[in-house]
DNA sequence: GTCTATAAGTCGATAGAC
DNA sequence: GTCTATCGACTTATAGAC
């Protein structure tokens, strides 16, 4: 996977990653990128003939491993409140640890979102994913046929949980603009944010 | 309130506000603002001495209008499933007549967030509002009290309620990257989005 | 592969005429 | 108030030496 060509190719994907990230496509400049790694902007378009090349290589690698790492390896034969549980526990986990990359990738979608729909359809039809967003769907209408949970939308139901799992790391600062004793990085409020949304879906949708 | 000292200032407001939110602060270039706006960048600068002040005059208007909008006139006195059934109803109907600003907000947010930190201090303290979050979170503690609800974290539940109406209008291109049979525009999806958010909601934490 | 130097172009801002 | 013309700083990208 991660094998470059040489060590600098890897110091410029890593300076470049970290300037994209805070300061988006535009924002970013490539001689800082440069000075980052120790190097100079000649060499950065030797390795990567222009910017926009660069940042689509860098936008890539983010996106597959952020939504590699969180539809990988969820297991799907559990019972429906167990998987919902280990489901939320997940999500959060992992936005938690790419809440900088989340919305760096938010201000992808806006610019029309079409790397992302690329790179989507990339993933998923490369087959290398065990989970899918199509196979929660069936879950849930399976557990709905079964009596397991109410009956519901269960494309609506499957966006509350993810909304509610990811919208706390988007909007963190502003979050924290209301409630001044609100920390959305903080373990101790990430733990009480699982254990409130499981709690909520959970009663919401039991038989 | 919008009296401006002349039409053309009005104009460069309508031109800036449309190109910052579609561009971003750095994607944004002012003489399209200037073309778009029938005028040049010379007069750019003569009514907004810098493109910092422009965006500053700008974002902060937005935000006003938006945040303001959202906040204002939403009845407290209702009876706790009427309220938050109103409450929805409301941020999602806003939520998705400023979508696009909700987005450029966003950006804001992820550099530092001054700005938003500044505004909303006047916003609260201006005491121009009848209705902020602290307001909420105390109806619904009154409402755990009078067992009208079961016991939960207040603001837990609030930043569900809110992350569920708004996550939607968020990251509508990567949803229908997804599933291409939802438009997170349309109305019919608007409309159902409301009811399955009450009902979860409702069912979640009724008695 | 890595550097210095600089081309080529863009952008924000201003001077100065009307 | 509005324009043309241009400055000066910055940015991406490349040429060419080593």
């Amino acid at each position: 996977m991660n094998s470059y060509s040489s060590e600098t190719e890897q110091r410029i994907f890593d300076s470049a990653r970290e300037i994209f990230i805070r300061d988006g496509r535009d924002g970013a400049r490539m001689e800082e990128i440069a000075r980052h790694a120790g190097i100079n902007k000649a060499l950065l378009h030797y390795y990567f003939r222009s910017k926009e090349k660069l940042y689509r290589a860098i936008f890539q690698q983010e996106f597959n491993r952020v939504i590699g790492d969180l539809l990988d390896s969820l297991p799907l034969d559990l019972k429906i409140s167990e998987f919902l549980e280990s489901f939320i526990n997940n999500y959060i986990d992992r936005m938690s640890r790419n809440s900088h990359v989340i919305q760096f990738m938010l201000w992808e979608i806006r610019s029309g979102g079409e790397n992302m729909r690329e790179f989507l359809q990339d993933l998923f039809s490369s087959g290398r994913l065990n989970f899918t967003p199509h196979r929660v769907i069936k879950k849930f209408q399976q557990a709905m046929r079964k009596g397991e949970i109410r009956k519901a939308d269960p494309h609506q139901l499957l966006l509350n949980i993810i909304s509610m799992c990811i919208y706390t790391f988007i909007a963190g600062p502003i979050i924290q603009a209301i409630f001044p004793e609100i920390n959305t990085l903080d373990s101790k409020f990430i733990r009480r944010r699982k254990k409130e949304i499981f709690q909520l879906v959970w009663n919401g949708i039991k038989p």
